[in-house]
DNA sequence: ACCTGAACACCGTTCAAGT
DNA sequence: ACCTGAACACCGTTCAAGT
C-alpha cells in the first residue's frame, strides 16, 4: 500500500492508476484531500503528466464517481434474489453501502446531476428496471423512479455525512456520538417553533441506519402499488 | 442595484449586508462566483472587514442558505389552505421554487446535512408538522418525513441543476434545450444495457416540472396512508 | 506519445496597523 | 469596536521543453 507513496513510481502512469489514487485520497480525507499537489506526490510525477491522461479535476471526479457507482451496482445485480421488490431493496442497499464506504460520493453524485455524464442514467437504469418489473403503469415510470432515486441518494448521503463528520471530528467522536450530539441539539430547540423536530430527536438518536432506510423504501413501494 | 458596486460604500458594513451581497453573487454565477475578492470589491472594503462580521466562507454560505430557506418556508406557511395535505404540497412547492430561483441552494443544502446547523431542523419541522397532522403513527414520523425531505430536495436540486447549467451553457440554450440534449443522449445509450433509461427519455423531455414534482409527493402520500 | 517542472492567475485566511 | 491592505500558504491549470 505504501509502495507507490514515495520515490520513483513502479508502474507506468495510466488513467486507471490516477483514478485509483484519487479514490484513495477521497476516501481518506474527503473532497478537500484530493489536490493535484498531493496526487502528483503520490504518483511520483508532475501535474502535466496527470493532465495528459485526464482533462481536469472535474473529469477526474466524474470518472471516480462513475467507477465506484458502477462497481456498487454490478455487485447488486450479481445476486438475483426472489422478486423485483427484493431486487429493488438489494440495489438500493448496494448504493447505500457504497455511499457509506465513500462518504464523498454523496456530494459528488448530487453534483453529477448537473452534468450529462454516465452515472445518472446508470442509477436510473438500475432502479428503473425493477420499477418496470413491478408492473407499474409506464406513464408513471419517470416519477416513481425519480422518487426512489432521490430518496436513496438523499438518505444515504445524509447518513454518510454523519459518519464522515464523526470520523474527522476533533473530539474523537464516533458515529453514535455524532448522532447523539445532533439529537441533543434538536431537543434543545425552541419548544414552540420546533415541536416536531424535538419530538423526533429521540428516534434519530436510536435509529438503526439500514432498518430505517429500508423502511423508507417500503413506504414508497406501498405508494407505488396504489398508482 | 449598481449603487454599491463601485466607489465608496454608502452604508456601514454589517453581517446582513455581507450575506445579501453573497446571495446576489451566488444567484448570478453559482457557487464559484462567490469569492472574497469580488465580495470585497462589491462592498468596497477589505477582506479583514468581512472576517470581522463572519467567521469564514463556510459560515457565510451556511447563513446565506439558512436565510433563503427561512424566507421560503415563511411564505409557505402564511397561506394556510384547506388541510394538511394541501399544506404539505404548498411547503414542498415553496422549497421547490426557492431552489429553482437559487440553483446553488441544492448543492448547499446537501452540504448542510453534514453540519449541525439550523437549516436541517427547520426543513424537517416544516414538512414534519404536516406529516404529524396527517395522523400517521408516531413511530414512523422520522422515516416518512425523511422520505419527503429527501425527495423534495433531490428533485428540486436536479431540476434547478438543469436550468442552472442551461443558463450558463455555451450554446445559449434554455432549459428546454438542455432537457432535450440530455433526453437525446439517453436515447442514444446502448439498447441492451439501458433499455429503461431509453424508455423514459421521452417522458423526461416532455415533462412539466411542477406537475411531475407534485405527482411524486402524491405518490409518497399514498404510501403514507397505508403505513 | 508521454512526461517534466517552473510559472501563472487565482484562492481563503491572517494580522499588524490604523481609526 | 471596526476597518485597512499587504502578505501567506495554498489552489487548478498551462506550456515550453525534454525523452
Amino acid at each position: 500500500m505504501t509502495a507507490t507513496r514515495k520515490g520513483r513510481r513502479s508502474a507506468a502512469l495510466s488513467r486507471e492508476r490516477i483514478v485509483e489514487a484519487a479514490v484513495e485520497l477521497l476516501d481518506s480525507g474527503g473532497e478537500s484531500a484530493l489536490t493535484f499537489r498531493v496526487l502528483t506526490e503520490r504518483l511520483a510525477t508532475g501535474p502535466g503528466a496527470i493532465y495528459w491522461h485526464v482533462a481536469n479535476k472535474d473529469e477526474l471526479l466524474a470518472v471516480a464517481t462513475d467507477g465506484v457507482v458502477a462497481d456498487a451496482l454490478a455487485v447488486g445485480s450479481e445476486q438475483s434474489p426472489a422478486g423485483p421488490e427484493d431486487e429493488l431493496r438489494a440495489v438500493a442497499l448496494g448504493l447505500y453501502e457504497a455511499i457509506a464506504a465513500h462518504p464523498w460520493l454523496g456530494g459528488q453524485l448530487s453534483r453529477q446531476f448537473t452534468r450529462n455524464g454516465p452515472v445518472v442514467p446508470r442509477i436510473y437504469e438500475s432502479i428503473g428496471r425493477r420499477v418496470r418489473a413491478l408492473g407499474v403503469p409506464e406513464a408513471t415510470w419517470f416519477v416513481t423512479t425519480s422518487v426512489l432515486v432521490h430518496y436513496v441518494l438523499g438518505a444515504a448521503g445524509q447518513n454518510a455525512a454523519n459518519s464522515a463528520s464523526a470520523r474527522t471530528s476533533a473530539d474523537g467522536a464516533n458515529r453514535a456520538d455524532f448522532l447523539d450530539a445532533v439529537s441533543t441539539a434538536w431537543e434543545e430547540l425552541d419548544p414552540d417553533e420546533y415541536s416536531f423536530a424535538r419530538a423526533i430527536a429521540g428516534q434519530m438518536r436510536d435509529h438503526d441506519d439500514r432498518e430505517q432506510f429500508l423502511a423508507g423504501i417500503d413506504l414508497v413501494l406501498a405508494g407505488l402499488r396504489l398508482s
